[in-house]
DNA sequence: CGCAAATTAAAACGGTTGACTTAAATAATC
DNA sequence: GATTATTTAAGTCAACCGTTTTAATTTGCG
């Protein structure tokens, strides 16, 4: 009887999803859709399964360990899928910046970045991703990895040259100060619009606005000077 | 009262403290103590308070209600601490920069706000605290509070002095650029501490030099040109 | 249709959580 | 030394955790 009642309203066409998904794929994206809201919300260790689960229109307790097998496992499928959808404007960006030859202006590779990430907060309120970076490099990430560069995984091929390339319009940094930079940027970024999600009340900045001028952060931070001690303090 | 002087036992006295600690001051610092680092660590939720009592040397699994009533008061105990500690070095740092006549200098009210916490990191090892920030901002910051500075508590008012003298110094961006950059920064500040700590590996930045490039950073990206949308994307 | 696979529902598992209550032990005061 | 207050220890509680297991239901397909 209740075969057509589907209580995933968010995923029909929540993005650009291109091909329709069946049944198993709605649920798994509803699963991830709940945790990704719920997990940024509150915390990862502060949202159980059950209510992942519950949120995302599931009576039952058990559809995260079916669909996923664990939370940790939910939780890397989250940024998987996200990353994934990233990508393809990610090598638009790029390739538009290649035929343009501005492989190597600074803001271009930030955006190619970092905009879609903006996007989705803009486009969609879609703020709850964000906080799931900023929650899970709190407090779950594993010890030694840049986050989400060093998981070799196809969904981020295009993040990674674009990084790599930064790295070239950085090279006088060193290694050490750019990649320490770089996530030093990345963590301003996140706390940049989630304060800017944070304060919808009174007159707050534009959205584009507040994107443009966190670029300037960035590349002012990124390019900065070496600082060295100069010994008397 | 406590006129009697009891032996200072061997973890109470790795920073500044004056007096001599009595008995239930010595095993309520214990308990912060114990409850930073693994706050800091593992996540304020994935911490229960008989692994704090435990790790504070107290066989009992009520000690942390009993001293300090539940779990945010402690978590708040702790900031209340720590800042507390903080706050004779930032009154003499300010107190030397407005008798050299330096209070508009950028770096120098950067330092004022950062510097010990850094020196925290520095001296005695203490990323935890700084970790703990994270933890605290990323899943239990209530909403709409500027941590710590809008707690008016005696413990920050020279913090919050020297951010109003930041805001001065700043004052071409407006109040809201100037709030939204200077947690933003601040997350940069700690994003890049926290990545220092967890590298200590082989050759790594001195502390130092850390330092002074993260007070560069900061700079650069508080006084970076406000960025403004151009309409055509 | 019939039947097998896939999915959902529901119950149960051992374990931990924060909080509360009761006793024992220690410290302070008279 | 006796007595009172403070602190520690230990037990208890309902609620929730992630996970596993079993049953019911739905789905796909010949």
């Amino acid at each position: 009887m209740s075969t057509e009642n589907t209580p995933i309203d968010e995923a029909a066409d929540p993005m650009g999803l291109q091909q329709p998904l069946g049944k198993t794929e709605r649920t798994k994206l509803a699963l991830m859709l709940a945790a990704e809201r719920l997990f940024g919300d509150l915390g990862i260790d502060a949202v159980g399964l059950r209510a992942v689960s519950e949120a995302a229109g599931q009576k039952n307790n058990n559809a995260v360990q079916y669909h996923f097998g664990d939370k940790m496992n939910l939780l890397t499928s989250i940024f998987e899928f996200r990353e994934g959808l990233f990508q393809p404007l990610r090598q638009q960006m790029l390739e538009q910046a290649e035929a343009q030859g501005r492989l190597g202006d600074l803001r271009g590779l930030l955006r190619v970045c970092f905009e879609p990430n903006f996007r989705l907060y803009r486009d969609q309120q879609g703020i709850s991703y964000l906080k799931l970076h900023v929650a899970y490099l709190a407090t779950h990430r594993p010890r030694g990895v840049r986050h989400p560069v060093d998981y070799d995984s196809p969904n981020t091929v295009i993040f990674r040259r674009a990084i790599a390339l930064l790295g070239q319009r950085l090279a006088f940094l060193g290694e050490r100060r750019f990649w320490l930079r770089l996530e030093s940027a990345g963590a301003m970024f996140l706390s940049a619009l989630i304060q800017h999600s944070a304060r919808t009340e009174e007159r707050n900045l534009p959205a584009d606005e507040l994107f443009e001028d966190v670029i300037e952060m960035m590349a002012a931070a990124l390019s900065a000077p070496p600082g060295h001690h100069s010994g008397t303090d």
